[in-house]
DNA sequence: CATCCACAGGAACTTGGGGGCA
DNA sequence: TGCCCCCAAGTTCCTGTGGATG
């Protein structure tokens, strides 16, 4: 099995895949890709894997002082050295990632690297567990399969093993921990304090770690050894402005469009919308992306200006949806109970109004409701996924609330909600909201404004 | 200015599931 | 097979909060 969130290291294993029949079954319509396939894009010249999120090109404009300070803070490791901990901290689209990646390659692909450098990468959001954290390190070294590290083992037999997988090998481990505020917020910093202290104990092998973090905060709770051992060095990554998100935009137009198909206008819009929402890089290129497939779709010779604010507001109902799906099953309830309550009353929700709803939808689909504590959790979560608003509000003898706001378009995450296995039997037959695209396409709008 | 209300939210605990080991 | 481990989700208990009220 492929290790969770392992982004760098040994290739995992990937099951074979069984050539599709090249007879299309009866039941199929044949050719229904035919057409899409057929003729050559219009639009497209190069591989549209330029355009994701995964990309990492060879060249990261307005990075080129980030990526020098990467290298300089890493480059003792191919003098046999020990390199200090790094943190970089920069928020999401700042290219944080792509950097480090990019170092990576480089740094491989010197001779003096071979046998003596070992590079890793997690992303926390997928290994944020200590036992999860330590196992991944040490099956990365793992050369047989007795040599696995097991689920079940207690976790001081978990470390020790991965310490001795890791000795068993001379040179230096470079561990880099994307979005490691996320397993300090999850898990605390036991497993860093681990890790930080780890080369003491270490008889051949050596680890540096290399922290990368959306948080600028995410150091403050944490233990004073972990946060001076982690801070030795520190890189910020500013967010792009407009003109820089130009910059990388055309560099990637470049790349994958056909000469002449992107109309003048398109480029600085896509930076604008981003360059509003942090200076996010991978929205900016989402959104063009979106923009070309929807002039596809159109048959359109040219992406205009008008195609990216189509995708602009496909892109946001599509965040939304994909985030309600995943959502657990009492946590969509109590959701669904909040946009009632907020259309109902046309404005913001209590948490006591909000849980009565809860109850009774949760009676109705006769599930056992959640305790107010657990439910008080689930509000939290939902308004760090931006799907909703919660301000604490003290209201005198009235007690001491939170009043919440939906941030999303009520009738369509309503309408996703009833998607839903589980919540398809409160479906309403409802008017289809007007709302949606002028709500979407208004940057400037403060404050919850759907309902 | 003490009291009150209706929670907020931290911490410890429980439960149940997935897995290893002797 | 029983006991151990980790982990996620949920519960219980508790203290804290802050503005209206008397």
């Amino acid at each position: 099995m492929a290790d969770p969130g392992l982004v760098g290291g040994s290739p995992p294993v990937t099951p074979s895949i069984p050539s599709p029949s090249p007879v299309p079954s009866p039941s199929t319509p044949a050719g229904i890709f035919d057409a899409a396939l057929s003729a050559p894009s219009e639009l497209f010249r190069g591989s549209r894997e330029i355009l994701q999120d995964s990309y990492v090109p060879s060249r990261l404009p307005h990075r080129e002082h980030q990526i020098r300070q990467v290298a300089e803070v890493l480059a003792p490791s191919l003098r046999g050295e020990v390199p200090s901990n790094l943190l970089i901290y920069g928020k999401i689209g700042t290219g944080k990632t792509a950097v480090v990646s990019q170092v990576r390659s480089e740094l491989l692909r010197r001779p003096e690297a071979r046998g003596r450098i070992n590079f890793i990468t997690f992303n926390c959001a997928n290994v944020d567990t200590p036992y999860s954290l330590l196992q991944t390190i040490g099956n990365n070294f793992a050369t047989k399969e007795s040599d696995r590290i097991p689920t079940g083992w207690s976790l001081d037999r978990v470390q020790a093993s991965m310490r001795d997988l890791i000795d068993g090998r001379t040179g230096t481990l470079i561990l880099v921990l994307d979005e490691i505020d996320r397993l300090v917020k999850k898990s605390g910093d036991g497993v860093l304090y681990t890790l930080s202290q780890i080369n003491s104990e270490l008889e051949k092998g050596r680890v540096v770690l290399v922290g990368i973090s959306n948080d600028l905060k995410f150091t403050e709770g944490l233990d004073a050894r972990v946060r001076s051992r982690l801070h030795e060095e520190k890189i910020l990554f500013p967010p792009y402005d407009a003109p820089q998100l130009q910059d990388i935009l055309r560099d990637r137009a470049k790349e994958v469009f056909r000469d002449g198909v992107v109309e003048p206008g398109v480029i600085e819009r896509c930076a604008a919308y981003a360059a509003l929402e942090n200076g996010d890089a991978r929205r900016a290129i989402s959104l063009l992306r979106l923009a070309a497939e929807t002039a596809e779709r159109e048959r359109a010779k040219r992406i205009t200006p008008d195609h990216v604010v189509k995708a602009k507001n496909r892109y946001d109902l599509d965040v939304v949806v994909e985030c309600v799906r995943s959502l657990p099953p009492h946590c969509k309830i109590l959701l669904y109970a909040i946009l009632q309550g907020y259309e109902r009353r046309r404005g913001g929700v209590l948490t006591g109004e909000v849980y009565e709803g809860y109850t009774k939808l949760s009676q109705k689909l006769a599930l056992p409701p959640l305790h107010p504590r657990s439910i008080s959790n689930y509000v939290i979560e939902l308004e760090s996924l931006g799907l909703i608003q919660a301000n604490v509000v003290s209201r005198g003898r009235g007690g001491r609330t939170r009043e919440i706001f939906v941030e999303v378009p009520v009738s369509e995450t309503m309408r996703a909600l009833e998607d839903d296995e589980l919540l398809k039997v409160l479906a309403r037959p409802r008017l289809l909201s007007q709302t949606l695209l002028t709500n979407f396409d208004n940057p400037n709008r403060t404050g919850p404004s759907y309902g």
